[in-house]
DNA sequence: CGAAGTTACGTACCCCGGGTATGCCCGTCA
DNA sequence: TGACGGGCATACCCGGGGTACGTAACTTCG
């Protein structure tokens, strides 16, 4: 055994080291913002030193951008599961607009990528990246309800991101609000309002 | 006379000067956003020197402010002008989204309305100010649209920033595309379509 | 098992840029 | 016309992103 408690092979170190960085950068860009979040903070918070993060990651933007990766994956599984839990398509569509509005209630999903994501790492980049994620699930389910005659025919891309940012602007109001639980019903229905401009009224 | 060709009295220097940061900051807060563009770049296309920029601006974010309210007066204007022109309120308000639509084509109103503002002013400054110009006029279009009998009734103001956040969204990706002009017509139809579903089906 | 090579950092430094302090010049006003 | 104040330039401080380099630990191979 080594004189140090943890890590003792290189991987495990690193390993440790990138989930420390990562895990600290969540907690201060979430809670200050992009910009007022410096390197040297998260390496401090992480238990390291500028030098370590700048070799797990290449720059602040870099370190941004992962973080903002992490909470892209988690909402999309957390609106997969919801997804997978509804009896029809489209029950699935308007619980999973629920869902949304809910995981906004989270400060640092609010900050990391609705209000820092798209100035920090780019509108292209980080499009590109929630197709991978967040929109990659509301097109898979805006085309499964086409395809089940839930939903009007369209150009579904563009209605996807429509309907995305009209979820933002609605989960960020819902944060601003003093008592998001009692906002969030008349957000909810608001939101169904305009998911149900692209239904077809027959089932 | 004065030996300086421009600006005599005080007040005219110091419009003069304000004028001229404030076009210098709308061009490079515009094109390469907020935190690359430094005050001294700015000071320096307008002219002058960053005490200049200091004596009428509290500092960067308020120069930024400054703009972004610039930029809010205007399109708020052209919606007014726009929805002025429209022979009943409910086609005020499919114009007023066509004309936000092609006013998202200019870069500086995408970058810093859109892009940029949130971030560097905090979404409830943004809010705040919006609520003054262009929230004030698609509110004000969907009161109307209400008292006329032509849009169901509910929560206005969260149906109002629901349909804002789906047309911001709209705007960038309508420039995002490689013809906008061609993009145009499946953007606004889907937009419509959004709009339809808070109108009531009797016109 | 030990030497060479690689990885994972820490340390010291550069420099850009936001912000401040100070002083000068010129319009303003008595 | 002399004093006052606004308009602006200059010089400076310092926090923070990024880089260069040194060092210790792990890994690989003879």
């Amino acid at each position: 055994m080594s004189r140090r408690s943890p890590a003792r092979t290189q991987a495990e170190r690193s390993d440790a080291t990138t989930s420390a960085l990562l895990a600290a950068a969540r907690e201060l860009f979430g809670r200050d913002g992009y910009g007022p979040t410096s390197i040297d903070a998260v390496a401090s918070a992480a238990g390291v030193t500028k030098g370590a993060a700048y070799h797990h990651f290449r720059g602040k933007a870099d370190l941004f951008r992962a973080v903002f990766v992490r909470e892209q994956e988690e909402i999309s599984a957390r609106l997969e599961r919801v997804a997978a839990g509804a009896p029809d398509t489209w029950t699935a569509l308007e619980r999973g607009a629920r869902t949304f509005l809910e995981h906004c209630l989270d400060p640092t999903f609010r900050r990391v990528v609705l209000l820092d994501g798209p100035a920090a790492l780019g509108w292209e980049t980080v499009r590109e990246i929630e197709y991978a994620h967040v929109l990659r699930v509301l097109s898979a389910g805006m085309r499964a309800a086409r395809d089940d005659g839930h939903m009007a025919d369209g150009d579904l891309e563009a209605r996807c991101q429509l309907v995305f940012g009209a979820l933002c602007e609605a989960g960020m109001l819902l944060a601003r609000s003093p008592d998001p639980a009692r906002a969030l019903p008349s957000l909810t229905a608001e939101a169904g309002r305009l998911l149900g401009a692209t239904a077809i009224p027959g089932a």
